[in-house]
RNA sequence: GGGCUGGUAGCUCAGUUAGGCAGAGCGUCUGGCUUUUAACCAGACGGUCGGGGGUUCGAAUCCCUCCCAGCCCGCCA
């Protein structure tokens, strides 16, 4: 039912619903069947019966600094292949680097293979000026470490799928066209052009009789041409004439040079909305998930060309809102990025997993301020799964089918410290000091395996390095040596009186007690007590509580720092 | 301007399929513990379900309308 302005008939039309019900891409609104989405789509790709292998496809462009944002490509299609091969079907998931893509503009951020992002300066900006138009696969590596800029980029994408240990095979669109896999859907776009610009020409009101589905790389400056560069085709030759032109690229023009030559169909790309129907052509797609921007655009029409240019169906759609970081949108220029790189370094694998398990079709936001808040979730989502499982209840409600897919094994239920004591404990390096403190505050069950609770701390290194990197209320370090300070002469009388209190042995609370008690006989303000011994351990003037923090570490270590001998 | 998607407690989100008491965690407050120092436990507070109208015995849920945000309707992807 898509259709629009028709110029000469002058009708008017719903451009809002797409030609079949099948295409609607926003698949999970409304009733499901399932309380995990996956599931549900799954119901869908399934009930089209597709020869197995089933392919999933995402695709990115690699421009720049892969983000979070981006892994959505991959990750959504990762949970409705679990779903699809828990049913016993084959599937291949794959995701396009699409690598021929020509760079629009210089972007103001990169990120080295270990993903920490870089401004221009550091790498040679003055190469990407030069090669504006080309194909990212066409651009030398700025770090220099890649084969392109392209391949640094695909090399990026590639793994951080590996760090969220999803398997998804890359394929590379340069290759695909080098490689002649194009050829036949190619022929078939350029003999039937003038079907092809009809049908697009119902989507974007550009189109018109200059348009031809190619774009030559000129062989000269190697720009990627517009679609009005192609002068003749010649089928029988497989072969385009066209001359370079200048190439628009938002607020910017791209300059042709004006050659005049032949190319081949390995030597050009196709238009980014024939692209899309090719890939899923060539590759066989059967299920792709897409961002919003893509629901309205490009999905449509992609979708009317499958059916009507190329006499093919299109995959199973599924547009997902896009997530925000800290409240605001990603943005590579401005450097508003966070990579899968950066997050696992304070989130384990399986959280961030189990972020992408959550409702594709709702904005959401990812907040490193409060990572504590998506960590608690995902243990409270782990102890249902387990509750359950224990129960042996037989409900398969989103943690009971999820929580499978996200953890290596679920059949061992791990030690979890919560997050934010975790960070507490990440206060000092002492290891045999973070047990002693997780098994008296009962985080550890006495009879837990040594395994066990080695990989229970692990958390503590996530945490305190979330507590360094957003500089919160549990970034405190345990100074290893006594740090520079001075006090009056009342608080150095409280403070060896304190000493003398923990030297006798007392609890945590009673020393929480006894810092009151002896501001107090000294006529301090218990506040500027506390903060000396802030000072003291922590070189701030904040920290966690004081008491029962002391009460934990070695005994003669605190007396030593509280009377400021080491 | 038109279309699509989203909007539920201070925060992060369930709940909307199939109308049936407005939910969870975190935060806050209070207490556990005569004393402000972020870990633990208990309890409490917290809502115009974006606004308004309609249908209904009954609406977060269905319908209409308006507001806000994002996206698409140019290029590009």
């Amino acid at each position: 039912m898509v259709s629009v302005t028709d110029p000469e008939r002058g009708e008017s039309h719903d451009f809002s619903r797409v030609e079949d019900v099948n295409d609607d891409p926003y698949i999970l609104a409304g009733s499901q069947p399932h309380d995990f989405w996956a599931e549900s789509v799954a119901d869908v790709i399934d009930k089209r019966e597709p020869d197995d292998p089933i392919v999933i496809k995402g695709g990115i462009s690699p421009s720049g600094v892969p983000h979070l944002g981006n892994m959505n490509e991959i990750a959504r299609g990762y949970f409705v292949a679990e779903a699809l091969r828990e049913r016993g079907r084959t599937v291949r998931q794959i995701f396009t680097a699409d690598d021929r893509d020509p760079l629009r503009k210089i972007p103001r951020k990169l990120a080295d293979l270990d993903g920490n992002v870089v401004g221009l300066g550091e790498v040679d900006a003055s190469a990407l000026g030069r090669n504006l138009g080309k194909p990212y696969t066409a651009i030398p590596d700025p770090f220099g470490c890649c084969e392109s800029y392209g391949a640094h980029f695909s090399n990026l994408i590639e793994r951080s799928a590996e760090l969220l240990e999803i398997p998804v095979e890359t394929v590379s669109n340069t290759e695909r066209y080098e490689s002649g896999a194009f050829d036949d859907v190619i022929r078939h776009l350029l003999e039937h052009r003038e079907q092809a610009r009809n049908v697009l020409g119902q989507y974007q009101e550009k189109v018109d009789d200059d348009y031809i589905p190619f774009r030559p790389i000129c062989a000269e400056c190697g720009h990627v041409t517009e679609t009005d560069a192609v002068r003749s085709v010649d089928l029988d030759a497989g072969t385009v004439e066209y001359v370079c032109t200048d190439v628009e690229a938002g607020e910017q023009t791209i300059e042709g040079c004006g050659h005049e030559g032949t190319a081949t169909f390995h030597e050009g790309k196709l238009p980014w909305r024939f692209e899309w129907p090719a890939q899923w052509q060539v590759l066989g797609v059967d299920f792709e998930p897409f961002g919003k921007d893509h629901a309205e655009g490009s999905w449509p029409s992609g979708a009317d060309i499958t059916r009507t240019v190329l006499d093919d169906s299109p995959p199973v759609p599924m547009a997902y809102e896009w997530f925000t970081l800290d409240g605001e949108p990603f943005s590579s220029s401005a450097g508003h990025v966070i990579m899968v790189q950066d997050v696992l370094e304070f989130l384990e694998p399986e959280v961030l997993r189990y972020f992408f398990t959550k409702d594709p079709s709702r904005a959401r936001d990812f907040s490193i301020e409060r990572a504590d808040q998506l960590v608690d979730e995902f243990d409270r989502f782990e102890r249902t799964y387990f509750d359950e499982h224990a129960r042996e209840d037989e409900t398969m409600d989103e943690a009971g089918t999820a929580y499978p897919m996200i953890v290596e094994a679920a059949s061992d239920r791990p030690i979890r410290l919560p997050y934010t004591f975790a960070a507490v404990l990440g206060m000092t390096d002492d290891s045999e000091l973070r047990e002693k403190m997780a098994r008296r505050q009962e985080h550890i069950p006495e009879d837990a395996s040594e395994s066990a609770v080695e990989a229970a701390l692990g958390r503590v290194e996530y945490a305190r390095t979330w507590a360094e990197r957003t500089d919160n209320a549990y970034n405190y370090r345990l100074a290893t040596d006594l740090p520079d300070v001075s006090f009056g002469g009342d608080t150095r009388q409280a403070l060896d009186e304190l000493a003398g209190v923990v030297e006798a042995g007392h609890d945590g609370e009673e020393i929480q007690s006894e810092i009151f008690e002896t501001a107090r006989e000294h006529d301090l303000d218990p506040g500027d007590l506390f903060t000396a011994g802030y000072r003291l351990f922590f070189d701030t003037e904040q920290g966690p509580k004081l008491g029962p923090f002391l009460a934990e570490l070695d005994r003669e270590f605190v007396v030593r720092r509280l009377r400021r001998e080491g």
